[in-house]
DNA sequence: GTTTTGAGTTACTAAAAGTAACTAATATAT
DNA sequence: ATATATTAGTTACTTTTAGTAACTCAAAAC
């Protein structure tokens, strides 16, 4: 990063995260951590890739997708997930009740990135794997 | 864990107990969603986007970059990083002691996704606080 | 009139994260 | 000779978050 006349430069994207992270400023006044924060969740990953492959998902089924999550943390999860505008929840007032979760565009945005890691997970897991087996030995 | 000049590190109660549960890790779970969970953790991120700014950081310095972090979860945080492969732990037998943390070649192509997705957030992270001033109103 | 259904709540327990003080071993300063 | 500074952690303790299981609502089917 150049400055010159104490004007700082034009900064593209990467060196904007970047600068963001090396600052000395606390985590509440630096907002990419805050969304980072929200997104580099467990559950909030799964339930991002879930919709990611389906149009739309109803509760049930989605707690079906997302193996081990429990009733309160899908429910918690899910209204974060509406909360930053990732989600729409749409309720059809029938007994028993009938809501589906669906992805905002944002929400589509965000599901390329977070099935790229995924696809990383699966491309690399064996190599953690072996990692962890060499780790034990020490 | 590396150690130069043929001195053996000494193993730590924080460490044991890292291992132990490794030892105890759910395996009956989706490998992918092993990795996915270990990855999508907010202190994670921050090591490994700090460690792909620096080409090696010691512990105080890595302190220093991830605000807010406490010494504890510093350390567990780099013991779970070390144990799947993403980092190497240099300790120099001085004193004061001196650790240096370097990315592997596997946790470099981790990096790579995680600023990826530190970007995305950067992006639209204005979009995020607009849907929360929404959410609010309801 | 009891059971079933879907999408949650509620109350409670277990686990994880945060806080602050403490440690080791030595070099340097007083 | 004693006190202080240094680095990379640990330990004990408190607070916050996650997980578990039972409960709810309202109607429709049995």
């Amino acid at each position: 990063m150049k400055v010159t006349n104490g004007e700082t430069a034009q900064l593209g994207t990467i060196e904007k995260v970047v600068n963001h992270f090396s600052d000395n400023r606390p985590t509440k006044d630096c907002p990419v951590t805050d969304v980072l924060c929200r997104i580099s969740d467990k559950w909030t990953m799964h339930a991002i890739i879930s919709l990611g492959k389906a149009e739309k998902l109803r509760f049930t089924e989605l707690k079906k997708k997302i193996e081990g999550i429990s009733q309160r943390m899908l429910t918690v999860t899910l209204r974060t997930l509406e909360e930053d505008g990732f989600v729409t929840r749409t309720i059809y007032p029938q007994i028993p009740p009938r809501v589906e979760y669906a992805l905002t565009p944002l929400g589509r945005s965000l599901v390329a990135q977070i099935m790229s890691l995924s696809n990383w997970a699966s491309e690399n897991m064996e190599e953690v794997f072996k990692a962890r087996e060499r780790f034990k030995l020490n």
